[in-house]
Parts: structure tokens; sequence; C-alpha cells
DNA sequence: CTGTTAGCGCATTCAC
DNA sequence: GTGAATGCGCTAACAG
């Protein structure tokens, strides 16, 4: 394949000048330009882009860490991400991690090694001292409130959030509430964990492990939620379901098991995303799209650390 | 950041002999490898991918390119594509298309640019000849029948599985069957309607265009194919549904709307995915996750050109 | 085993 | 306006 220097013999000029029109520099005359563009043409010359990147310390690839691809709730951050990402020209690089550390590290060494100009993660599994570590090669952008950190963020106050949405319950009535939660540890999943807590506290209730439903991720998962709660000899009376496919699977599998909603139980989900909408569940509207917007500018803007808090809405429909 | 010459230098050896350490070659004696060992350590010398590439004139990135990533069927292909990414220390560069040729196109030219090694494109809108320009640069692999083509693939023989999943409504008993799918056109698309066609002549029924729902590839898109169907004076007693979400999105709504399943409606999903199982749908089940390691495999092994069929299975619960 | 050297393809400084 | 020269950081003949 042609290169630069073949095209600038061909052409009758330097490489400096056929660099010139590659970069469309203003010091150059019409003529030569012209004829450097017309053997470009001849050639099909195409330009080298690792050569670019080498010469100029850019990739245009901003990394993207997920635990998983195939999930609604990263689906539409990632959204949000790639379509931000194609206005500004760059391309994403995908690291879907399932939560293990060293999927993550790769990662940051990837920005280590400017293969990504920067790097946004969605969820981790690692410990700050671990990102830190990385902090100095490129922007990193949490999404996860990190306001006294190294890094830029974008971010939902999960403790506000989970709070307002345990009072909105106990106005309704409910005493016993329990909530399904995608894992135990993590930065957001702690923040609601204490709201939690703290709520329990608040209206002088028992603190029940078993109130708590871990890997609650997919709809599919609303089945085993159900099937635990008919076990149980006192099951809460109200659900808090941290991901509206997970909650239509609890909708869905009490249809099944005559457990009516919300009388018997209420369900209160999160995301609002379309399942919700069609199935009529009360929902805590976050508006993922957007988020994932931000996150890419703000890994685009990396100089300066900023951080962004987005606000959540409650969605009253009729699972609560 | 200290570079190879650095460190070659401090090391009191050539920069071949670091390249060497770097890259395992046997040719280093002990001492000399560990000298260098010990002064990379000390600079905490990383080494500049984009060097390397430049230099090897490959990347070990791989792009993805897909319509959506938030839609559970190319969830699920890039779950598999990516797993076995990572067995073999490849990286994916993601292109979300929204179905815009403009977006494929971007990603064929850096497989022309070298920007990445090879290219799976799980759907595509592009004409083959577009493709065609772009297959002299690197493997290309496509998810679908590409077998007289300048490609590898992956894929699923179509017009059999419908033809198949048409026989098998048919049999139970179905005159009046109708299909929901994504869109229009695109190859598979295109070879189910072709089946769809064939069948309805087999069986000697006419064509009715209203029979046939288009835009179907969300849970969402069940409640307007249902909305549909309550106001036809002589809608199909099964329903062909080419995605479980949509399927399980018209069994949801079906309920809603006093429709029994299969009594009234005879509902046949595809995929297999966990909300088949949970909701109780028949299904032909698509085993995406290992279509998408493969598509990875044949993306890596890209002198020659395979072509791998993959089989479906019909998995009988009760919306038939 | 080891080092010298010539690329890889492009960007950019500096002198003309 | 233009081009020669140098550098980006690494790899891989080739010669020793």
């Amino acid at each position: 394949m042609a290169n630069i220097k073949d095209i600038a013999k061909k052409a009758g000029v330097s490489v400096t000048t056929v660099s010139r029109v590659l970069n469309n520099h203003p010091y150059v005359s019409e003529d030569k330009r012209e004829a450097v563009l017309r053997v470009m043409e001849e050639f099909n010359y195409q330009r080298n882009i690792n050569a670019v990147h080498l010469s100029k310390g850019e990739t245009l690839l901003i990394g993207v860490v997920v635990p998983f691809t195939n999930h609604p709730y990263f689906g539409q951050l990632v959204e949000g991400i790639a379509n931000e990402a194609m206005k500004n020209n760059y391309k994403l690089v995908l690291f879907q991690t399932n939560y293990e550390e060293d999927r993550e590290i790769e990662a940051l060494k990837m920005l280590q090694h400017k293969q990504i100009d920067s790097l946004i993660i969605c969820s981790r599994i690692c410990e700050w001292d671990v990102i830190n570590q990385f902090t100095e090669y490129g922007p990193i952008v949490l999404c996860e409130d990190a306001r006294n950190r190294n890094v830029s963020s974008t971010f939902i106050d999960h403790y506000m959030s989970f709070s307002n949405a345990l009072e909105y319950l106990h106005n309704k009535g409910h005493q016993k509430i329990g909530y399904c939660i995608g894992r135990k540890t993590g930065a957001n999943s702690r923040q609601r964990g204490k709201a939690y807590a703290d709520f329990l506290k608040r209206i002088d209730e028992p603190y029940k492990e078993e109130f708590i439903f871990y890997e609650c991720l997919h709809f599919e998962h609303g089945e085993e939620v159900v099937q635990r709660l008919s076990n149980m000899d006192n099951p809460p009376s109200a659900l808090l379901v941290t991901n509206d496919f997970a909650a239509a699977g609890i909708v869905t599998s009490c249809r099944e098991n005559g457990i009516h909603i919300p009388d018997d139980l209420a369900i209160m989900g999160f995301d609002n995303q379309p399942i919700a909408k069609i199935m009529h569940i009360t929902t805590l509207e976050i508006p993922l799209v957007q988020m994932g917007r931000q996150l890419l500018l703000q890994a685009i803007d990396g100089k300066k650390h900023t951080h962004q808090e987005i606000s959540v809405k409650l969605i009253e429909r009729q699972t609560v």
C-alpha cells in the first residue's frame, strides 16, 4: 500500500506538503494541493492510522468498562455513550469484565499504554487504590459519586433516591419493606444498603437479612424472588427492585402464583425502562442514555475533573 | 515516559536486547535479561503499544458491528464474542450503527486503515458491493449465510428453520399464521420472508400483508402487535415471533386483554432467551453465545474463509 | 548470544 | 509557501 513518501515522489513534492494537504494545513499552493490529491486518488492512498497515533500520541479511542454487555442497564448506558462518541468522532473499545478485576486492570493498562485516550468505568470491582495508580495516564470517568477523587464522574445520589423511595412506600402504609439488588458490594449498592439500614432505624423496624435479595439482574430472576417470598412466614409487603426487568419478572411470577399486586405485594422498580411502562410498574426514572452521553463528554474533555449529579424522578403507576 | 532506548542505555545493552526480553525472545543471556528487567522496574517502563502496532502492522483489536447494543439478541452475540476475545487476548471495538450505512463504512475503513485486525458484522444494511471493496484489507466475518462470498460466516439456515416452525404450527392445526420480525430487509429477514411466502403457497393460503408485523424488537412492542391484532376482523391464530422478548411482550399483553394463549392465539418465539423459559414460551433455540464465539474465532483465523452453519432446536413449552 | 541499523508511516520544527 | 531532517517507540533483518 502506498505511503506518504510514494505520494510525495510521484507528485513531485515533499512529504511535508503531502502531510499538509492530508491535514488541511493552509500553507500549500492550490496547484500542488491538487497534484497531491490527484496522485492520492490514482494510488488509492489510505493513511496509516497507527502511524498517526504514534506520531500524535492519541488514538480517538475511548475504553468502556462494563461487567456485562447483555444487560438493559448497561445497554442503555452504552447506547448513550456510543451515540455521543459517534457525534464526536470517537470509537469505543468495549471491556466486558464479568466483574473480574483482571479485566478492569487490562482496561486501565490500555490507558497507560496510550492505546485508548481515556476510560469510562460504568461499574467496577477494583478498589480505589488500583484506579489511583492509573489516573496520571489519562482521563478516567466513573459512573458513581467520586467527588473527592482524582477522576471525573456522573452519578445518581443513590442514598437519597433510595431513601425517598423507601419513604414513599412507607407513606403508602408499608412497614415491612425489602429490596432486590444486583450485588452486595459496589459503591452504589453500598449507598443503597446504608439508606436501607438508616431507614429501618428511623421507622424502628428490625433489619432482616432475608428481606434483601441479591443477584437480581434479569427478568428471570424474578421467579426466584417470588419463590423465596412464598416460603416466608412473614414476608415483606413491599419490594424495591433496582432494575425494571427484574421487577417485571417479579410481577409476572406473582401473577402466576396468585399473589396480587399491589395489594399482597407492592413493587417499585428502577430505571423506567420501556418494560416498566407496559407493565404499569411504578418506578424511579434514571436517565441512563443521558448519563452515558455525559460520561463520554467528560471522557473527551478530561483535562479538568468534573462531577455531574443526575436527578431521578418518581413515576407513579400501578404496582404500589 | 521512558522508552526502550533509555532502558537500553541505562542497562548498558542495545535496544535489540531490550526488545528481546520484552518479547521473551530466547537469545538473551540470563544476566542481561535480569539487568534489563531491573532497569524497567526502576523506570516503571511501559511499552508504547502504538509503536508496536505500527511496527508489526497489527493491533489485536477486532471490530464488531451491531445495529443496537441494547438488544438481547445482539447482547448475547456480543457476550459470546467478548468472552472468546478475552481468551485470545483480543479487544473489541464496538460500532453501534443504528443501521446507518455511514457507520458501517466507518468500521470498514478502520479495517482498511489497519486500526483493527478484522471485522465482525453482526447485521448490516450496506450492500455486498460495499463490503467487497474492503475484503482485501483484512478478514471480514458475517453473521449470515455468505457462502459464495469472499468472507467468512457463521449462520443459521433461516429459510429452513422458519419453514420448519411454520410447518410445526400448521401441524398443530393452524392455518392462519402471521409473523413478527425486526425489519423488512436484511439477509435473514428476506430468507424468512421467502420461507413464509413459500409456505403459504404450499398450504394454499393467500398472502396477507397485515399478518406481518415489523419493528418487533423489544418487549414493549408486543403491546402494539396485540393492539393491531384486536382490531382485525380475521386475525391470525398463530404468530411466529422472531425474538423472545417481543414474544413475551405479546403474551403479557394478551393476558391483559383477555386473549387466551394458546387457544385464542399461539405464540412461538425465537432464540430461547431466559425469559422464554420463565414465561413458558415455545421457542426455537438459537445458540447466540456460541455463535459469537465462533464469529470471533473466524475473525482471528482469517487467512482462509470458512463457513459454519449452526443448527437450531425446537423447545416445546406452553404457548403453542 | 549481541548490537547496528534500517525501517514502520506520519507529524512537525526550522531554515530557506 | 516549501522541503529536509528529525522524532515518535518499537521490531527485525543482518552481521558479527
